[in-house]
DNA sequence: GTTGTGACACATT
DNA sequence: AAATGTGCCACAA
């Protein structure tokens, strides 16, 4: 008699998982949680962000490294304000995939 | 129980 | 190249 939920366990796991100064993305995220296409069911889990304190939603971004505009957890300015504070360069919202996307590096 | 929407991603046109 | 449509899963009404 598991608990339900168990999806957006796993979506919370990962991206608590998500180590300082990185980020990752939806589709990131929805593939380590077990498919890909659960990336919507990904933004629904942030989006009711149970433990915003455990669930650094502002590193988690979408496939450009943008976050969205319908962001609402204290405005767009919070979220780079955070990844700044993780060490991560914010340009106009976004970061660069390329240097901060979280691999989830096997080290 | 069905319909519609949603903090996305990918394929196709 | 950009824009549109589709697919997937879960939740709300």
């Amino acid at each position: 008699m598991e608990r339900e939920k168990n999806s957006y366990q796993k979506i919370y796991e990962v991206v608590k998982q998500i180590p300082r100064g990185k980020v990752a993305t939806y589709g990131q995220v929805a593939a380590l949680a077990g498919n890909r296409r659960w990336a919507r069911v990904v933004g629904y889990a942030l989006h009711v962000n149970p433990d915003p304190e455990q669930i650094p939603c502002y590193r988690v971004v979408n496939r450009e490294g943008r976050l969205s505009e319908a962001f609402v957890f204290g405005g767009i300015n919070q979220q780079k304000l955070l990844l700044e504070a993780d060490g991560i360069s914010v340009e106009d919202g976004a970061v660069n995939l390329e240097k901060y996307q979280w691999k989830k590096t096997v080290c």
